[in-house]
DNA sequence: GTGAACTGCTTAAGTCATACACAGTTAAGT
DNA sequence: ACTTAACTGTGTATGACTTAAGCAGTTCAC
């Protein structure tokens, strides 16, 4: 009978977002529009963050009542979703016009981050399940396509991405609660760097903390340095690079049954023997560095 | 004249994690503790989520009124910053005990992530500027301590150590948005994965996102996958050895003086030299396991 | 033209953090 | 021993928040 409803039904918020949700036929006519509500909660956010978005706030900026806004979103989170969906945007062209997969995976974090920081109240959206809305569908697709030249299989490439993601992300969560705390302090973010160090000084010992303790006093957590994210983003960069340059013309074969079989083969095991054989001769060479490093440590600070 | 003052004053919450916050002389006995409100509000978050942590819900649980909890924390935000030290908790010593760095380091990572499993709520608490409490210090420090006997500089160490943060987080919060949307519907998190994938094949065509098209028909978003996150963390961890495996003898640039005439003596060279050939080695003999693997994959295929 | 569907609005319920004033309790200072 | 200042847990109150329910008025389908 309903031959209305599309498919499994999608939930709210996601009819909207691909613009396919039912628009009514009879009443009157809306003076309001999703548009509209979601641009102002948009400039609210970005104003004074997620947490200055109330119904209540949204509809006096848009001169209604608060109650209005509940007859275009069925809850404030469809709201929040709607915001996630613009805030994000759409990827620049510029990401798929870069040459080679290394340029465009870096530009797509770079952008990404960028995002967050015009817009940090995004890292406070809550994650909901798989990203079906088309902004976060042409992110995701961007990001792909810098692989697409790879030999990597599918999985491996999501992994990549997801991977990536989340130096993004949490480059902007740190990036963001820097600024946060600057701007509360009304200081500079350097500032905040060296007030920062000045109460771990306070709080680290070397023997409670001996790692920390070297890294602080040699000026890690203080200001002026140079941002700790672009050097781990080359490392994922260079384990990927180094990943399929391995297996040169190998073919990218994941979930090989072949491959299982194969690993069973004389040869084969007698080669992953070596190897493992290798891996124990490094662990020792290494430990026996290690040693002769402390011993020699040891000889000239008793000097 | 206030001598009491220590230092530049910590923050009432960071005072109360190091327990050196000053502890009232006179008035009555204290019925309660902070460390029973913790614990108490701990209980809650794990049972029902951030959300639903309320002084009201904790004070209720205690048998208390709201406003008696405040004569022990100044705002609800310091309650949630000991919720976060006590949460997170000790690392575990098989961080230090394990051996080299990539073990460790992977090992760290798991049992990050393994926290925001039993804790998911965690992943709620905002974070606010350097962590300087005993807990995240200790954890901070073990992931130094994994990288201690890599030729990587301080700042390189810690650049690492944040990627290899983002991707626990980042692990930890997909996952719980997978096993919540599972919980709430009342199904499986594979089944959530089944439902995902069945609505992006409804909303996904070839010509809009082509690469997430290509992905999706290939399985990568169905069911019953393989977590996606090992991967990544493994391409992190082979990008840091190649780098610094690249820059061979390069001797990193440490803050004490005395390693680096240290590493000058010709026993710690000779040491050095012997880790830098069983480098040597084992690259070799992963080269040939990796023939031997193609070989006999081939030879079976060919049948 | 009638009725169902829809509009924006008002009111109200329930939750939340927390400021403030209160009476009772303890220890320091005299 | 007595005063006083510091401190306890409590009750009340305020302003903010989301959202359910009911309102009179408006528009389109039949």
């Amino acid at each position: 009978m309903n031959d209305v409803t599309p498919e499994p039904e999608l939930p709210h918020a996601v009819a909207l977002a691909w613009g396919v949700a039912a628009n009514p036929q009879r009443g009157p006519k809306r003076e309001l529009s999703i548009e509209r509500i979601v641009d102002t909660a948009v400039d609210i956010a970005d104003a004074g963050g997620l947490s200055a978005v109330s119904m209540s706030s949204v509809a006096a900026a848009l001169g209604f009542t608060t109650m209005s806004l509940y007859r275009y979103v069925t809850a404030k989170d469809d709201l929040v979703m709607l915001m996630q969906e613009r805030g994000i945007g759409v990827p620049p062209e510029t990401i798929a016009e870069a040459s080679g997969w290394r340029a465009g995976l870096s530009l797509w974090a770079a952008e990404q981050t960028a995002v967050y920081g015009r817009h940090p109240w995004l890292l406070d959206v809550p994650i909901a399940g798989t990203p079906a809305t088309p902004n976060n569908l042409a992110w995701l697709d961007a990001a792909l396509q810098t692989l697409a030249g790879t030999p990597l299989d599918q999985h491996e490439r999501l992994s990549i991405v997801l991977a990536v993601m989340a130096q993004s992300r949490w480059e902007g969560l740190v990036s963001r609660s820097y600024e946060e705390a600057a701007r509360q302090a009304g200081i500079t973010p350097d500032d905040i760097d060296a007030r920062g160090s000045a109460m771990l000084e306070q709080l680290v010992t070397a023997e409670e903390f001996p790692a920390v303790y070297e890294a602080l006093h040699a000026g890690v957590f203080g200001p002026a340095g140079p941002s700790p994210f672009p050097f781990g983003l080359a490392r994922i960069i260079d384990g990927v690079e180094g990943y399929f340059a391995g297996r040169k013309g190998a073919p990218p074969e994941p979930v090989d049954p072949l491959l299982d079989r194969a690993e069973r083969e004389p040869k084969v095991r007698e080669a992953a023997k070596a190897r493992r054989e290798a891996e124990k001769q490094l662990r020792e060479a290494r430990k026996r560095e290690r040693q002769a490093l402390a011993a020699a440590r040891d000889r000239l600070s008793r000097k």
